[in-house]
DNA sequence: CTTGACCCTGGACTATGGTCCGGGGTTTAG
DNA sequence: CTAAACCCCGGACCATAGTCCAGGGTCAAG
């Protein structure tokens, strides 16, 4: 039920046996324990780990802020406050960016339903129009 | 008016001059017509298309699928509809990213929300428990 | 007890997106 | 005219996030 190879790990979390490695280079999987023949024993909870900071790329954080995210529960000494201090600035950094696609879909949104009224050849097409700066190649 | 060189556009635009030469080699930024001594000289709306350039980037898009949104424009045979039938499917794809950040944001709103009824020790973080795997170090 | 599947390490290699450097020409202000 | 400031090119170098490889040990089935 726990106790499984980094092939296991892998397999279960969708990632390379490499990458895995990796992150316990980076810091951001901790280093599990050992067999005797030096083989990592992880505890089954990794896969959920792992995939959380896979998650997390996708949203745009890099691996260090991930490690951040994670430190959240590291500081040993700190209390739970110190801990979700955190998390308001972190949530500001994500409704920034989702300001940012909001403002872009919008735009591309617009040009597009203007583009659907524009039967014409390219030189009529708003989306070049909007981009227009100057020739390429 | 127009004719600016490489250094104005870099100011103008916030970008060191090797990102807007490295832009040109990838094909982001049009290849500028040059002096007679072959320094580049830009039409001036080059500043907008670097800044637009730097937004999509700060939206996650890659200097590839930026060049594809640019490329939008590029097809010199094609019709405005052949252009425009692009933009729904950039658009899903960034619907995609704000899903996802709203996502992880509900995620840590709520723990937030939780923590901010916890005064305990980091023992009871209602963020740690939810990263609770194993410890590092 | 051998074979294949798995694991180990250290180091090289990849792609992306720049950034810096050397060596050399140009332009402009004093 | 000279010096500072600017531009050119090619190539090295950086960080991030992996990925691959060589050379070698381990484990489980037959």
């Amino acid at each position: 039920m726990s106790a499984l190879t980094i092939g296991a790990i892998a397999k279960q979390a969708g990632v390379n046996i490499e990458t895995l490695r990796y992150y316990e280079r980076q810091g951001v999987v901790a280093k599990p324990p050992r067999t005797g023949s030096n083989y990592r024993i992880y505890p089954e909870d990794t896969v959920r780990r792992v995939r959380f900071v896979k998650r997390a790329q996708e949203l745009g954080f890099s691996l260090k802020e991930i490690k951040v995210l994670l430190a959240l529960r590291a500081s040993r000494g700190a209390r739970c406050e110190d801990v979700c201090r955190q998390a308001p600035r972190k949530i500001e950094e994500i409704e920034d960016k989702i300001r940012s696609l909001q403002a872009m879909k919008t735009v591309l949104g617009k040009l597009a339903d203007e583009c659907a009224l524009t039967q014409g050849p390219v030189s009529d097409c708003p989306i070049l129009e909007s981009l227009n700066t100057n020739g390429r190649r």
